[in-house]
DNA sequence: AACTCGCGTGCACAAACGTGCAAGGAGACC
DNA sequence: GGTCTCCTTGCACGTTTGTGCACGCGAGTT
């Protein structure tokens, strides 16, 4: 076997080049002709334990894609329903209606996580929002290669309790990872205290950078909180809102937040005292990236949804089949 | 379960729409959300087995498609030296070089025929030749749907013994179904006995009308002929030449063919007179097809690989490891 | 030098998978 | 209505695949 000296340069990790050489190989054999895991061993002089592995690897990494296509004269009734009437292009994931929640959120993650890779690509800059279901995607993640693009930070992660920062930026990093991206973090706190702190904030050049970088957005990705739903998002459990808060949001109508921003069922953001201390962005910014991924699981995130459809948040929505089937059965 | 009373319009063996819709589903279960075939059989209320039967099927027509991204930095060596000195973008097949020729023959045939699908697309005129490669490839075929194009043989297939028709057709056939083109029979046989009889029938319309698809072919797709190789090609097996053409090619030089049209290793094919009985494509139209993509597997067919790309009749390459590497250690 | 830590390897076992086969069901033809 | 054929289904079996574990090697540390 030839040694061939240098390392793969684009894993952080490094992982020598002829294992992903032979994870090529290996691919290659096993995906387009049909061997099995015995005889790839036998010509790469290995174990087929190892094939295995590096069969494994092969996926996780990227270096094998799988994806779907529907005939065109068969897609989802779902998807085409959810396109007429809300021109959002949706992807709906089968989950049976029975399934835990959880459950639902881990597929719909792990699916939402796979297609990713087809709305990211090279010379982007991507925002990226944190939450349960932004981690549960940003486990998955699949990596592919770009260059010179960027992951922003929507809205900061800092709380009463921790700075949130070592979640918020253990989240961007897996994606930043994944896409051998430059990760802008946003180290400030989820909601301050006082509008004026934020204000001064805003003022700071390191801020209107990042700002900056969030008006200019090529995509954006985030998923939708539900203050009021049983199962309560991230931001409504981990301390970063006061009873006095919630008291407010529930009396202005609110209902939902993307990025922490938060709206009506009309998708009005307007004249919600708790926004005005709120890190995320503004809709009307969030609304100049061409493309914005929402990823949704479970009905009871459904008025969350409506609103922030109704805002016209979301150009690509992914979502669990009876969030979908719920959504086009209109209330 | 619903039942949809449709058919699905877009295969000619009719498959029940329900079945696609199963088959996709199952796929997405599988291949997005990594369920096991159990937990799949369970949600769609059958059993493991035909799980397993509708993910074959989900991959046999093209449902799930599996492809595999070297990473730009690792091109394959040879591929990116074939490119470098020929100007062909290579796919390099591997095949342990002491594998038999018949298996090599099948694992390119298989590699071929499964990225095939990224070259052929709507609205095309696709010229196929054929012989044991062809034919193997057309075994193998993913199915994809297109619109509009169409596929055209590229040389007659009678002989002195059979019309050849069928087995020409068949394989015609396999690539009109495997990608909804029409297609477009050339019945006459391979080569005329007098040139005169091949004049004429050039003179006929319906002969017309197909060389001028061929003078406007999007892809041309084609394996080379080894006249002299121990392992002889279809046409020096078939009965299509007597003895003494034989020894006709020999004194002139011949190293090979492409759709039954003979070329000498620096690529001419001028002042062969078996040329003049050929029903192939003059090199100079069928360099007129934008995208050429030859199949060749054995290391035996190099002479007439060589040849081939002497006269710059290919764009495209797909071969085995062995021959790949045979090509670039120059002689 | 000895030790530890991390990593890759093969083994062995359990889980997951493909497929021949027989049974059942839906037309088609008589 | 019968019956013949073709297709689909689930079962059972053998094969193929994933993975915990123990071992061994090399790099870095004391």
């Amino acid at each position: 076997m030839t040694w061939t000296p240098q390392d793969d340069p684009d894993r952080s990790p490094e992982v020598p080049a002829g294992k992903t050489r032979d994870a090529l190989r290996a691919a290659h054999l096993y995906y387009m002709q049909d061997l099995t895991m015995d005889a790839i061993a036998a010509e790469l002089h290995t174990s087929r334990s190892s094939v295995s592995r590096l069969l494994s690897h092969a996926r996780a990494s990227g270096l094998v894609e799988i994806s779907i296509h529907s005939p065109l004269d068969l897609p989802s009734r779902l998807e085409q329903e959810i396109l007429a009437r809300h021109e959002i292009a949706a992807h709906v994931v089968p989950v049976p209606d029975q399934a835990s929640d959880v459950d639902r959120l881990d597929r719909v993650a792990l699916s939402a996580a796979r297609i990713l890779g087809r709305f990211i690509d090279s010379n982007q800059l991507v925002g990226v929002a944190w939450g349960s279901t932004m981690s549960a995607v940003s486990r998955h993640l699949v990596p592919k290669s770009t260059h010179n693009s960027e992951i922003v930070q929507l809205n900061g992660a800092g709380n009463l309790r921790t700075t949130g920062i070592l979640y918020a930026s253990e989240l961007l990093r897996r994606f930043g990872d994944a896409f051998g991206a430059k990760v802008q973090q946003f180290p400030v706190p989820a909601f301050f205290d006082d509008p004026a702190t934020k204000e001064a904030f805003w003022r700071e050049r390191s801020t209107k950078r990042l700002l900056e970088l969030q008006g200019r957005l090529d995509v954006a990705l985030f998923g939708v909180g539900s203050p009021f739903a049983e199962v309560a998002s991230r931001v409504y459990q981990g301390g970063y809102l006061e009873r006095e808060d919630y008291a407010a949001l529930s009396a202005d109508g609110v209902v939902g937040d993307v990025a922490t921003v938060f709206y009506r069922a009309d998708g009005s953001s307007e004249g919600i005292p708790l926004n005005e201390r709120a890190t995320g962005p503004d809709f009307g910014v969030l609304r100049r990236a061409p493309r914005r991924i929402c990823v949704v699981s479970g009905r009871a995130k459904l008025p969350s949804l409506r609103g922030a459809i109704a805002a016209g948040l979301i150009t690509d929505l992914i979502t669990d089949e009876g969030t979908a089937r719920a959504l086009v059965e209109h209330a």
